[in-house]
DNA sequence: CAGAGCTGGTTCGGTGATTGAACTGATGGT
DNA sequence: ACCATCAGTTCAATCACCGAACCAGCTCTG
């Protein structure tokens, strides 16, 4: 969002959290963060977004530890952003929401399936499953595109075939 | 937020829903309906916001079929903002980030409580009450406030007692 | 009946965030 | 030497947000 950023006279918690993923773009890097999305580059080429906000959101990310910046190779230099256990708990957020806007907005197409590993069910309301009776978290969960993307850059065709939450994206 | 307002290029669900409530606010405004906010000046006193931007995000909600306007005194012509059923289904999304803001944010503080009407018991991951074993609805949710707010408009007084979530806040 | 007050907005100039394009810098491959 | 890749930074223009002031319909009070 174009936020001012803070809420600072909500003495809410809902205010602090979307002080932090309440601005623009945040919550779809945390999405592809989900999906396994680790580099600048596959960010910015999934999501399309300017790289200076980017840089600036995975910034704060960091220092809020939601994502850790870690290094995967030494030379050159480059890093990787993943998702720490803090990070990783918004995915019943991201998919609350995500089932919210299926069921109820019009033009939402495009509708990825989450299936429980252990026993292969479609996750439910919360991401629960209905069958195993537990909260999946996102490691547990393998998505599968539901009618394919529109897009056409590396990181959508990756995301195109099933895939385990939080597995790197194959490059 | 600033936020530009869409995320044209992300054929995804997530993003549809943050074209709507993802703007700076806008979250914040269903937060309060649940609590049983509906009028234009308890809004604007309760939230601090910019009168102008208050009324473009009510107007925003109630096409996006979020909230419905209702007419509720004929003269002087009076309406109020109430959640529609779509509007309602946001409050699990509205607890579960919530409850991670509580979970992992540091100044988290003015923790309010909620519970499941029917039997008492504090609501549990994902809006679920661990007794019954189901999802409560935002209906049967009643919220008491956990240290006090440090706000004086007579909105923020009026959510320091008990009050059942839906229901319109006392004048 | 004049004037003040309440509710629910709209208008407006100034500030700050976002955008896209261009640029940098370190490194590696040929 | 030259080009390419990755991960950013810089910059001018645009857009959203901000707060304060203004407005309109209606009612209440003196």
């Amino acid at each position: 969002m174009a936020l001012g950023k803070d809420y600072e006279g909500q003495d809410c918690n809902l205010a602090r959290a979307l002080e932090l993923i309440g601005e623009r773009w945040t919550l779809l890097v945390v999405r592809d963060a989900l999906y396994g999305v680790r580099r600048f580059g596959d960010f910015q080429a999934h999501l399309d977004i300017p790289r200076a906000v980017l840089a600036e959101r995975l910034q704060h990310l960091v220092q809020a530890g939601v994502l850790e910046k870690r290094r995967y190779q030494p030379s050159p230099p480059r890093d990787e952003y993943v998702l720490t256990g803090m990070g990783q708990e918004l995915w019943p957020v991201v998919f609350t929401l995500s089932r919210w806007a299926k069921r109820h907005l019009p033009h939402a197409h495009s509708d990825r399936i989450y299936r429980h590993i252990a026993c292969g069910t479609e996750l439910g309301a919360m991401a629960v499953c209905p069958v195993c009776e537990v909260a999946v978290p996102a490691g547990d969960v393998e998505m599968s595109p539901g009618s394919g993307t529109a897009r056409l850059d590396h990181v959508s065709r990756a995301l195109d075939r099933p895939h385990r939450l939080l597995q790197p994206v194959a490059e």
